[in-house]
DNA sequence: GTCATAACGTA
DNA sequence: CGTACGTTATGACC
């Protein structure tokens, strides 16, 4: 965890505290309250960095709160563990917060940081065997923690944003609103709030008599499908496209005053990684999220326009793997198909569609290839054929019949997918390539829906972990390789299965060879782990 | 203020 | 009846 003021995970080494120690830590938490970059921490980082646990929770000025974490993520309450294995106790940090703050029963403590650490440090003896049972310390130690300095080495540069540029944005975006929402009002002859679910219901389908949309807990949905799904019905109602215009609009409009709220006296926004919060061992950005930053529709990749090179460097270049999650679906499943399309370096979803629709690639059309493409991707998440009717608008029968066909085909993939949902159920846990595990105890539930839904994620857990071992694993390879070479350039943003690197001036070719030879050797699977490198000023640029 | 819900952006 | 997230607004509640 990225050792930011918001969100703190400590290492805490296993020998005694020394004075020096204890000095930085009591130093570390008198600083919280500073501004988001506390220098400090980077001392406090060296100083403790090392062996021992995770420890992660919420930091207010008194003390940190919250829950240990094992590189599986697993996590235990700090409640439950002082009351079993320590004695200690837990009081809420204040009246009705749910944030709980550990007392010794020794009087002579210090300051709450020591305590915290007192308690890591009795806590850590009880974890060591279990770390080193579940063969989690390669993960731990050699993957998640030197990442974690990384990762504060990221927050703490930032990305550059061209403000005037995100306020002539946020302008347009405004006046799109203001365009469409009195546009709307005129048709139907009164002005409501067209953020409210509620009240578009009573518009739609009490007072426009609308078709009746899918069901949810409150009536019927207003979301993008249901009204994609009405323009059809009522041949592009006028209400219809004022509303989605607004619905587009406002969500651009959020993001983009999201990001100028976020924006620091340096001029650059400061994401903060949580490296606990996924449970398939992604990362997750949060104040701001720079991981959903828009880049599907036109007006939506104007905003990546403003994430810009900064003062002293030269260019952005982004890096990404393409297709990774095929690509290890591929490997795990060992389906000689699927490996030799990609050693072959074809067109995945041009060479599945030949295979399954029975013609020769060239042959293989755009629509083909976007169900095809849909299907694979889907299979990953464990979809079924109706929802796959539902997704292409297909009858469910060719759905099916899509589906059988791609398994005849690559049946290893439906062997492997099998496989792994059989193994979670006996072991309790799936399994990535670097041996994260993530237990999926509602695999055995009675119930019906929890149990599938269990059998969805263990389907999915392995592939979207192993990628996320795989970029975690290639930024510390370039990380190191920056370093090594004395290069000034430094990665700035981490968004999945793509790096965003800020690259000094003259280093350009040295940054792109490293960065693809990290990447590309961040695992070893029987398939080639491809990277697409882009260059530009802007994050719009850079992209591909 | 806190909470659940609906909605929607990304990989 | 497709996985994984974080953020925002609304509306009901205390």
């Amino acid at each position: 965890m990225a050792l930011v003021t918001n969100s703190v995970a400590a290492y805490v080494p296993l020998p005694e505290l020394d004075a020096e120690t204890e000095q930085v830590l009591a130093g570390w938490l008198s600083d919280l309250d500073a501004p988001k970059v506390v220098h400090d921490f980077k001392e406090a980082y060296k100083a403790l960095a090392g062996r021992g646990l995770h420890l992660a929770g919420e930091v207010d000025d008194t003390a940190i709160s919250g829950y240990l974490i094992q590189p599986d993520r697993r996590s235990y309450d700090l409640a439950d563990l002082s009351q079993h294995h320590l004695r200690m106790s837990l009081a809420p940090a204040a009246a009705g917060s749910n944030q709980l703050q550990l007392q010794l029963e020794e009087e002579d403590v210090a300051s709450p940081a020591v305590m915290e650490a007192f308690a890591a440090l009795q806590l850590s003896d009880h974890f060591a065997g279990q770390l080193v049972e579940r063969g989690a310390n390669q993960l731990l130690g050699g993957l998640e923690l030197p990442l974690s300095e990384i990762l504060a080495e990221m927050e703490l540069a930032g990305i550059a944003v061209d403000t005037e540029k995100l306020d002539r944005l946020l302008d347009d975006f405004s006046a799109t609103i203001a365009q469409a929402s009195s546009e709307a009002f005129a048709i139907i002859g009164k002005e409501i709030n067209l953020g409210s679910p509620k009240q578009l219901q009573v518009v739609l389908f009490d007072e426009l008599g609308l078709p009746k949309t899918k069901k949810i807990k409150t009536g019927y949905s207003t979301d993008a499908d249901a009204l994609a799904d009405l323009m059809v019905k009522t041949g592009g109602h006028p209400f219809l496209v004022n509303l989605m215009a607004y619905r587009d609009a406002t969500k651009l409009r959020q993001t983009v005053e999201g990001l100028r709220k976020a924006v620091s006296d340096d001029g650059r926004v400061h994401t903060t990684y949580v490296q606990t919060a996924a449970a398939t061992g992604r990362l997750s950005s949060t104040n701001p999220n720079l991981q959903n930053i828009p880049i599907r529709s036109e007006e939506g990749r104007r905003i990546r326009e403003v994430f810009t090179v900064g003062p002293g460097y030269e260019m952005l270049l982004t890096a990404d793997y393409s297709q990774v999650e095929m690509r290890i679906m591929a490997h795990l499943s060992g389906d000689e198909g699927l490996i030799s399309a990609f050693r072959e370096g074809e067109d995945l979803h041009r060479f599945v569609g030949a295979h399954i629709f029975g013609v020769p690639p060239e042959e293989v059309t755009s629509a083909m290839r976007s169900k095809v493409k849909a299907m694979s991707y889907g299979l990953v998440y464990g979809l079924s054929s109706f929802g796959l009717s539902k997704q292409l608008a297909i009858p469910v029968d060719e759905a099916r019949t899509l589906m059988r066909d791609y398994f005849d085909r690559f049946g290893a993939v439906r062997d492997y997918l099998r496989g792994v949902v059989e193994q979670a159920r006996k072991d309790g846990f799936t399994s990535t390539i670097e041996g994260r595990r993530r237990y999926l105890p509602d695999l055995s539930s009675d119930n019906r829906q929890l149990r599938e839904m269990a059998e969805r994620a263990a389907l999915n857990a392995p592939i979207q972990g192993s990628a996320a071992d795989i970029i975690k694993k290639a930024m510390i390879g370039v990380d190191a390789e920056l370093k090594a070479q004395g290069l000034k350039s430094r990665m700035l943003l981490q968004v999945h299965d793509e790096l965003v690197l800020e690259v000094a001036p003259g280093e350009r070719d040295a940054v792109e060879k490293l960065v693809r030879e990290q990447m590309g050797a961040a695992a070893d699977l029987s398939v080639p782990l491809d990277v697409s490198v882009g260059i530009g000023v802007s994050w719009h640029e850079a992209g591909h």
